[in-house]
Order: C-alpha cells, then structure tokens, then sequence
DNA sequence: CATTTTACTGTATATAATTACAGTAATAAA
DNA sequence: TTTATTACTGTAATTATATACAGTAAAATG
C-alpha cells in the first residue's frame, strides 16, 4: 500500500472526524468547503487518489458512499514470546483485541498473558492478561515486564542501580531475581497498568 | 422518552445495522427498498416518527442526515450499593465506560468495584472491577453476586439447595456464610464473567 | 363514537450529490 | 526532457435524495 501525500491524508483525516462527529461520511461539497477547495472535483480527485492507494473505498452512485478501508488492527494480545526476538513479533501475537480506550486508565501498548504463579500474592495469576505501556520510566515498586538475557518475566522492581537490578516474585515460594546490567542483559520491556481476567 | 412501535424499533434497528455493515445511515429508498415499501416517504414519514420519540434525530437537507441519539454510554461501573434498591439504579451508577466488545469473552452487564479484602485468595481484590453478567443460570463453584437482605456481596458459590445456600468467601480468615432462602431473602444478581484492575 | 396514531401508496419537486469532461500549473519520476 | 503525478478551477449533466402534499385504511385511544 503505498503512501499518501500529505494533502490525501489531511482529506483521509477530515473523512474520520466526520465520521466520529457526525455520523456518517463527508460529501465532496463538505470537504470542498473545509478545505477550501472552489470545485467539488478537487475532492473528487483525491478521493479517488487516497481509493486507488487502498486507504478507501467508493461506492459508486451512493451518496457519502465512502467506506474506510482499516484493519483495525486493535491491541495485540502476546502468548509465548519467543526467545530472542522483539516482544511485539508477529509470531508472538495470539490475537488482537478492540482498542479499549478508557476501559484500563493508562494506554495499553499489548497484552500479555502471564504464565507461571509468580506473582499470585497481587492477584496476578496465570492466564491473565496484563495490560503492558511501553516506557522507560521505570519505577521501583511497579509491576515490570522485564526480559533478561532473552528471556521475557513479569515481576515487581524492588531496586533499580547501576550494579544490581532485583526483581521480586510475588510468591514466597519464589526467591528475588538479581541482576547485574553490566552482566547480564537486561531490558525492561514495559510497566504493567492493568489486569484483565477471563473467568466462566 | 415513549415506547417505538415495533416497525418503528424494526426500522431503528434497519438503520443501526447499515451504520454497522455500510458504514454510513440509510436513505429513505434504502429503508423503502429493504421493506418493501413501494413509498419512499413511508420510510419518512417513519424517521419523523422515530425522531419525534428521541431516539433519532434527522439533520435537514441533508442525505443520510440518520444520527442515532443513544444515551449508549457504555457499560456502567457500579461503586457502592445503596441497600434496598436495585444494583443498576441510577444513584449507584459511578460512570461508565465504552462498551468492550471481546474484551471480556462474555457480554457484561455491569461492573462492580470490589470493596474487602473477602475474595484475595482467587485474585479479586479490593478496587479491583468485576464484570457482572445478569443471569438466573447460577452454577455451583462460580464467583456471584448476591443479596442477602439488601446487602449486595461477591462470593464463590460452594452450595445451592433449596434448604440452604452457602457462599464461600475466598480468604481464610472469612467463614462460610450460609443462608437459608425460606428465612432470609437471597437473590442472585449475576455471575463473575471477568474482572478489570487498574494498576500503575 | 369521534379522534388520533400508525402504516402505508402515489405523485411531484427542489435540492443534494456524484461524476464526467475540459482545462491550468507546479512538482516528481523515468 | 518527456511523462506522470499532484493539486487544483470551472462547467455541466445526471442521478440520488429529501421532503412536501394528497390520499387510504386499520388499529389504538380517549
């Protein structure tokens, strides 16, 4: 698919936010008068622009007949990960999930589904999912995706320095994890901001 | 706001199905056609009728002027139970937050904030938001809501006879608590079909 | 029983909207 | 440098759509 032009993605954006204040899609004359345009062509044209691109279809002889061509693609929900590669690889992705907006307070980058009990003491259990943000403000006491060495665990960070990193299981059948960053790799793949349970 | 007809709810749900399918509103020919009315201003006369009632309202001169005027706020959050009323009664109603689809595996009715610490051992816990599904379809060893005498709480239901229903709270230091649905009165709000936790 | 509401048919018309054709001009790609 | 693409103006025709007006008939309401 290729990319639009900077003026086809400003008709692409106005084709949007019509649609989520009004309802339904912009004639050409409605995006002629916001854009200024002094001929209903102009829109024309780019509409069938941004449709041969792939970004929209137009249904002929139907009036606002413009349909989004999204794959909403929505939250990625993350099952395994495998060793090595980016968390967010497509072969790691189970499924994806409507974007939720409000539902978790914070945006969720992906969901990832716990696996083991190491965390059951703050009610994370295996299955879940936890609502994971990107970030690199890390904080001490925050539940942390954090991959070591290749290898991706979900844990509570009880101390961040320069020659040791701990990171604490949330089970007393677990022992702390200690890491030295300058030892051993040490990533922190995100903050845990929600939890989201599937019981029935 | 008065009660639709059943054509008139027959054409509202017509019109939410093409914003659905389509993308965009109906036109009076799409209603007449889908119908069969052999008038279009059958479908008119319809849509005034329906926007009379409130539930639409028609933007004039415009085509596929349809906007739904659903108070559609999503699935509310329930905070506190005022004792006697019902659970979704207006003044229990926290917010509420944008429906979610297949967040949840089940479609849930409302949510409700936990309050107590009764249900830590299954990992729900205080603050924590627990999806509630309205159903009679109450199965022994599943997390429900009940009211005992106006008093509103969760619990795994471990007995369900008409002699006595015990409910389990899942923390040690709780005790059964074991009614007797001839001498007090017990009504199942719903079931757990899931649960929400904002962290962070 | 009179009146209103619901549920249409049928005709007509103004206007809303799509869309084709003919251009201009600047910029990007081959 | 030729050609294609982008970004428009301007005109016009056709079709799509909203919407008014005049009816009919059954059912609900007061």
């Amino acid at each position: 698919m290729k990319d639009l032009t900077s003026r086809q993605r400003e008709i692409l954006e106005l084709i949007k936010s019509h649609l989520k204040e009004k309802g339904f899609p912009p004639t050409r004359a409605d995006i002629s008068r916001t854009l200024g345009f002094k001929s209903h062509n102009a829109a024309e044209q780019h509409l069938r622009a941004i449709e041969k691109k792939g970004f929209i279809s137009i249904l002929a002889g139907a009036s606002r007949g413009i349909v989004l061509n999204e794959e909403e693609k929505g939250i990625p929900v993350i099952g395994l990960v495998a060793a090595g590669g980016p968390i967010l690889a497509q072969e790691n992705i189970e499924k994806r999930i409507p974007a939720s907006q409000s539902l978790l307070s914070e945006n969720v980058d992906y969901y990832l589904r716990v696996k083991g009990d190491s965390m059951v003491d703050v009610g994370i259990f295996e299955e879940d999912l936890i609502g994971v943000k990107k970030t690199n403000d890390i904080k001490v006491g925050s539940v942390v995706v954090a991959r070591i060495n290749d290898e991706v665990t979900v844990k509570t960070l009880k101390k961040l320095s320069l020659e040791e990193v701990i990171l604490k299981a949330e089970n007393e059948n677990y022992s702390d994890i200690k890491v030295n960053p300058s030892v051993d790799e040490l990533n922190f793949e995100g903050t845990c901001v929600g939890l989201l349970r599937n019981l029935s």
